[in-house]
DNA sequence: CATATAATTTAGACATGTCTAAATATAAAA
DNA sequence: TTTTATATTTAGACATGTCTAAATTATATG
């Protein structure tokens, strides 16, 4: 549906979003660090948006932002867009899955419903997009998932890369160059017990380089 | 290239292209009535257009617009963009041509030189839309063709339906029901010598409803 | 050629979304 | 608890692209 929202208003919905998965509320530093607009540009817009009809954030001054449940349909309306997109770009149009963030980013606030139902048939109503992050369906469920963080997992125990949540391209770029990858088979040989770096099996091969925490806690794993 | 200009400042560059392809030079009026805005806003993007840098028109007031080398780059490029959308719509997703003009009218002024070269790649290099309309290659040349006006097609003439200049959704569709599509075999049975009303074949069978003038005008045949 | 009509431009307002600088409220530290 | 530091908001500016109303120039008509 989509009522009809700004680039801006989504990118905040999306921002206000994604913020909320960990703790109930979000606040205006967060969301100038993550939209990378100042502490002043925040406010104006979520004054904009608790003024929306409906309103599409829980705001009051000095109190933190969360979404409405009108709020948080179109995030994950256009979260379903963005991921149906990278998707596409990367199956269809031979993208690689470091290359195709920024171009969803633009195209997610413009393509209509009718191109995103198009999109969901030609590329048979993925559940997971080239990183691995979960599709919604047309009634905004998520797939259901049976996954860990890499920064959780035993030692010796084996799983399969489900998910990388990073947009760094020249990081993507490293990981996929490893070989870390959505689908591949790896096992943590040892955990580095002051800073808990890990080494890796990656397939039948020990990785060259070791991976650190902060990289390992954005994996998402299945264990076998 | 397309360095980084709005989505307005393109719309007012191909408006332009447009309505300089018969005359010399446009006007404040017709602008005004293509784009949909009031005349006083087009004077001010044209102010703009002509202190951009490199200058996009050739403006001074009261003497009319046409663009410069640079707007004229900008402009066909941005109909080559919007092309290979419009192909890729139907081609790839499925979208009927009536459909697809408003669509790649958002997302022409959004995809990146990289999704416009995958396109193209994907496409095969199309040298014509759904529409028949040429798409210039990556160096801005536009393919040859050998066809004229079905307005100005002799009777009795057979040719062959290359192009229909119309966006209007409704229009389209009932040219497409009536068989008048890219590639469509017809002949002229009659033209009534008042109002120059057209009596078609189209394929082998005789057409239901005759054609007005102002309608052939719009499509180009090629002779065979 | 004088005047009426039409086209164009100027002037100034408004909405959107950003910014800086300053004020104010909250949280942390002494 | 008082002071200091930090977070947030307010106030006001600016750029973009639109608008209306009014002024100006060009064109057409009598």
């Amino acid at each position: 549906m989509i009522s009809k929202i700004s680039k801006s208003e989504g990118d905040y919905l999306k921002a206000i979003y994604q913020l909320t998965q960990q703790e109930e509320t979000t606040n205006t530093m967060a969301l100038s660090a993550l939209l990378n607009v100042k502490p002043p540009s925040v406010t104006s817009m979520l004054i904009k948006l608790v003024k929306h009809d409906p309103p599409l954030v829980d705001y009051q001054k000095w109190q933190g932002v969360k979404l409405t449940e009108s709020g948080n349909k179109l995030a994950i309306q256009l979260t379903r867009r963005h991921r149906l997109i990278e998707q596409f770009l990367v199956e269809v149009l031979n993208y690689t899955w470091e290359e195709v963030h920024t171009e969803a980013e633009e195209l997610e606030h413009v393509i209509s419903e009718k191109f995103e139902e198009h999109l969901a048939n030609l590329l048979g109503n993925p559940q997971f997009d080239p990183h691995g992050d979960p599709i919604p369906d047309r009634d905004l469920n998520f797939p259901d998932t049976d996954t860990l963080s890499l920064s959780n997992l035993a030692v010796g125990q084996a799983a399969i890369v489900r998910r990388v949540k990073i947009n760094q391209a020249d990081l993507l770029r490293y990981l996929s160059d490893q070989g870390i990858i959505p689908g591949a088979r790896i096992k943590i040989q040892n955990r580095n017990p002051y800073d808990e770096t890990l080494q890796l099996w990656i397939g039948d091969e020990i990785a060259p380089y070791a991976l650190g925490v902060e990289i390992s806690k954005l994996i998402d794993v299945e264990e076998i």
